[in-house]
Parts: structure tokens; C-alpha cells; sequence
DNA sequence: GTCCAGGGCCGTT
DNA sequence: AACGGCCATGGA
């Protein structure tokens, strides 16, 4: 069944390739502070919307604390501070906290993203759901965004696109995963490029 | 006032 | 394995 790589071609002629989905949606350039923002906008985002994650971003700025490093600095002595500039994500106490408990691991174990994400893909995948609050979708987020390694991200749009277009009747984190990866070249881009492409088509059919 | 936005966790069945 | 309740904000 190659009708996910079909559908993949289709989108892609449909709405042309998205340039730089994070960049779109953060309306941020690329950079190597960039990479942390996506990886923190990946927790940010849980249950919410980009919008209000950019609120936290600006928040985040003019304290200046906008790092994985200054993030963990600044939790550790004081986690309200990082509640009162996470707010506007809602879920404010448990964001707070998860991202708090990321930039911890990763400057405790590895001092930088770069250093971490320097290992393999199934080695990065397991540490990173080992952290309270980082689940499949987050991790794998992180993985394939911030880290650009290969491995294809389900979410809420994927599934109402898998629904619409009558690719499978199961819906699991897993099952779902396995088979867009089986039916694409095991290719980081083109994982990310379809991403952002189901989501413009989600959202131009809600229009 | 009501609804909702790109999850994850925990407890129950 | 699947489902319900919970976490919380601000804009439409």
C-alpha cells in the first residue's frame, strides 16, 4: 500500500513545500538557539495552541531567560518564577514543572542539545519518554523537529487525516507510526514536510 | 457564558 | 487495551 507516499505527493503539489514549518509557526529564523525553542515549544504546546505558546516565548525573552540553560538555572532556585512566565500556556504548574525537569536532564547528562541528540535515535527516544511528562508525541517532536532525526510524529491532525482518508480504522500511537514509516523513505525531511502538510490541510478544511 | 486549542498521567473497568 | 477525569489559560 504506497497510498501514504501518494498522498504525500498529492499534498505536496497541493500547498507546495512548506518552507520551514517552525519558522512559520514561530515566525522565528533558524539558529542553533532556535533548536531549543522547538524542543521547549514541543512541551509548551501540549493541549494548546501556538499561539499561546509564543506569549510564553515572549515572556520567557524579556526575562531572559529564553535557553535550556537559563531555564534550568532559574527553575532551580525558583520554579514560581517559571509558572508566572509559563502561564499563558495553560496547564501552567505541570508545564512548568516538565520543562523544567527537560533542561535539567539535559544539562545535568549532556550540558547541550547538541551533546544529546549526538546519540542514536532509539537511545535519544527512550531517554526522553523517561522524563514525567514527555510522552510519545512530545518526544518524538522533539526528535524529529529539534533533533531532525527520522521518525514521523502522530498527532490530533494525523489521526483526523488518517480517518479522512480512510488510510487505516486503527488509531494508536504505535500502529499509526509504524505505518507511515513503512510506507515513506526514512527520510527526516520528508517526515517533517508532511507533517506541516497535514496540518495546513487540516486546517484549510476547517476554513 | 461557552467552547476550544497539535498531551500526558493516573485510576477504573 | 480503552476510557474518563484532571490539569488552566485567553481568545473567538
Amino acid at each position: 500500500m504506497k497510498k501514504i507516499y501518494q498522498l504525500y505527493r498529492f499534498l505536496l503539489r497541493k500547498h507546495g513545500r512548506p518552507k520551514d514549518f517552525w519558522r512559520k509557526w514561530c515566525k522565528r529564523k533558524k539558529t542553533k538557539e532556535d533548536k531549543e525553542e522547538i524542543a521547549l515549544g514541543a512541551i509548551l504546546t501540549q493541549r494548546t495552541n501556538w499561539k499561546r505558546v509564543e506569549l510564553v516565548f515572549e515572556n520567557l525573552k524579556r526575562a531572559k531567560i529564553l535557553s535550556i540553560k537559563k531555564i534550568y538555572q532559574a527553575g532551580k532556585k525558583d520554579l514560581k518564577l517559571l509558572e508566572k512566565l509559563i502561564r499563558p500556556s495553560g496547564f501552567y504548574r505541570q508545564k512548568a514543572k516538565r520543562i523544567y525537569r527537560f533542561c535539567q536532564f539535559i544539562v545535568e547528562n549532556y550540558r547541550n542539545l547538541e551533546k544529546f541528540f549526538s546519540q542514536d535515535l532509539k537511545t535519544c527516544r527512550e531517554e526522553l519518554l523517561d522524563i514525567p511528562g514527555i510522552g510519545p508525541e512530545t518526544a518524538d517532536s522533539i526528535l524529529l523537529f529539534a533533533g531532525g532525526k527520522p521518525i514521523f510524529v502522530i498527532d490530533e491532525y494525523t489521526r483526523c487525516f488518517v480517518k479522512r482518508e480512510k488510510i487505516s480504522n486503527q488509531f494508536s500511537y504505535n500502529y499509526l507510526q509504524d505505518l507511515f514509516q513503512k510506507n515513506l523513505p526514512r527520510d527526516a525531511k520528508i517526515y517533517q514536510d508532511f507533517h506541516a502538510l497535514i496540518i495546513l490541510e487540516g486546517q484549510s478544511i476547517k476554513l
